[in-house]
RNA sequence: GGCCCCAUCGUUUAGUGGCCUAGGACGUUGCCCUUUCACGGCAGUAGCACGGGUUCGAAUCCCGUUGGGGUCACCA
């Protein structure tokens, strides 16, 4: 055992690199927990190299098996497949760390036996007392007075009947590592007490089955929240435990990704909505547009493009180009990426997306029939280039699934209604029955030529009332397209109701 | 408080000493297109936190200041 970090850093690259998730199930998942599942797998999908998926469920108080599901449903939504680990196995199974005591029981002692970790008896409250006693700081912790605990003392304490926690013993010296996203990072000596790894009652925390696991499965880069960059120089000494122990070769490399912040200056709360996965599927994100708006958080494909494609982004992610900053957000620009890839399906892929939204909403029904599948296939051209995220195809189409006494007339839809809207309807019902081919073209020539030519109407007033009678809505798809998807019964008797009720 | 991280338009990002009188995107403003809403097109708005250095030359390097954030658990 030496008093110093002895360790080498591993100099692993291409598919050689092992990245690996491992998300603790703990409530809903978060955005920047998926941010950070994507950095990893597009990093393993660069280098070829490989992404492993762990779960960390070792607070039974607040893991949930719900949560753990989500977890599993949001990744395999996006697309975010693993090579190894819950679910496909691996060299290393389980993944799980619940399933994994035995594994930290054979490593706490190896750790015992050479002396890494030593026995501690003082309680919280103990330390405290001891600080302020010796004019201490309390803030400043434990002060490792019990490194060299003789025999003697520690039998003491156990006849008392107290258990000992283990903690590590850190090296007094400055810790340096190489950031991957931040460069080169000092903590000085002294900057953290030797810290605990496995409480009085043999429960190995946190602290020790996170940096033991990422070892045992030969873990290169770790890629990981900037909340946990402070913890680092411990792990980088507990690395260097196991590492002279024998239970590993190296010290991973690391990188600290950008928080995601929410309004304010403060990380994106799991209490606010943005920051909830499910939230966003549920407006009617598609998995290519969350992806994308998330990779830019921290993360840029070029200087004059942020559209791009998980193709594109693997072939050009690299973590050393991760920004550092904070990044907020931005749930207008989220939108707007969206936007541009619903634009970018085919209209086919872009159809069959909307059904569940549609469904949902009871607009369709559970097994879209054939006549509803129809109108679906005529209508989704219609929105495709005029929606942001997939929920708004509900109102948008609705309307072309009911029939002429269910429109309902909304008030923003009656409020710009020119005052001559009944004798335009009226108008129109007339033009229309006089025609057979009901087709957009046809219509559209028929109803511009009575109401715009010969009756001298604005088209904005003329067409107006149109939309309103068929659709009750201000806005809709484009209205001779839609008369002809409703047919002729149907639009007559909605401009002839709509006429009656002015 | 100790330690650590961060600092370019409102937001996000390009920029790694001269290509920068700082580029893109979202937002926003105006205009065009137009049957609504969008889409699309054009134009505009707006930024290197501050102060010292280093250098012929600094958004880029160094130091300091200020501001923001994180972390100091027998949580993860």
């Amino acid at each position: 055992m030496s008093n110093q970090i002895t360790a080498p850093f591993t100099t692993a690259s291409g598919s050689d690199v092992r990245v690996r998730f491992c998300p603790s199930p703990t409530g809903t998942p978060h955005v920047g927990l998926v941010r950070t599942a994507l950095f990893n797998w597009a990093y393993a999908r660069h280098t070829g190299g490989t992404f492993v998926f762990r779960i960390e469920d070792t607070d039974a108080e607040r893991d949930s098996e719900e949560s753990f599901e989500m977890i599993l449903d949001g990744l395999k939504w996006l697309g975010l497949n693993w090579d190894e680990g819950v679910g496909v196995g691996g060299p290393h199974e389980p993944y799980r760390q619940s399933e994994r005591s035995d594994i930290y029981l054979d490593v706490i002692e190896k750790l015992k036996a050479s002396g890494h970790v030593y026995e501690s008896f003082l309680t919280g409250e103990e330390l405290d007392e001891r600080n302020k006693a010796n004019g201490r700081a309390v803030q400043l912790g434990y002060d490792n007075s019990e490194r060299e605990l003789s025999e003697e003392a520690k039998a003491a304490y156990k006849a008392e009947g107290r258990s000992p926690a283990l903690r590590v013993r850190v090296p007094d010296v400055d810790i340096t590592f190489n950031d991957l996203v931040r460069g080169e990072i000092t903590f000085p000596a002294g900057s953290f007490p030797d810290f605990v790894v496995v409480r009085p009652n043999g429960q190995p925390l946190y602290t020790l089955v996170n940096p033991v696991d990422d070892a045992l499965m030969g873990i290169t880069h770790v890629l990981r929240g900037e909340d946990l960059l402070s913890s680092t120089p411990r792990q980088i000494a507990l690395y260097n435990a196991m590492f002279e122990a024998g239970i590993t070769k190296f010290i991973p490399q690391f990188g600290h990704l950008p928080f995601v912040m929410g309004e304010g200056n403060k990380k994106l709360s799991k209490r606010d909505p943005e920051s909830n996965l499910f939230h966003h599927r549920d407006r009617g994100f598609i998995p290519e547009g969350l992806l994308n708006y998330l990779a830019l958080l921290g993360w840029s494909i070029s200087a004059d493009r942020d559209v791009f494609s998980l193709e594109e982004m693997i072939a050009a992610f690299d973590v050393k180009d991760v920004n550092p900053n904070p990044a907020r957000f931005d749930q207008k620009k989220a939108d707007s990426i969206n936007a541009s890839h619903l634009r970018l399906l085919t209209v086919d892929d872009f159809a069959s997306r909307i059904v569940r939204y549609l469904q949902d909403a009871g607009v369709v029904s559970k097994e879209v029939t054939a006549s509803e599948q129809a109108i679906l296939t005529a209508a989704a051209p219609l929105i495709q280039e005029r929606i942001v995220v997939l929920s708004e195809a509900v109102p948008m189409l609705s309307f072309l699934f009911t029939t002429a006494d269910k429109i309902v007339v909304e008030e923003d839809a009656k409020a710009g209604l020119p005052a001559e809207s009944k004798e335009i309807t009226l108008a129109a019902v007339a033009v229309l029955e006089g025609i057979d081919d009901f087709k957009t073209e046809t219509i559209q020539a028929a109803l511009t030529q009575k109401l715009i030519e010969e009756l001298a109407h604005k088209p904005r007033n003329a067409f107006g009332p149109l939309r309103t009678a068929i659709s009750g809505k201000r806005i809709s798809p484009p209205l001779f397209e839609s008369m002809e998807i409703l047919g002729k019964a149907e639009t007559l008797e909605r401009l002839s109701l709509f006429a009656r009720s002015l």
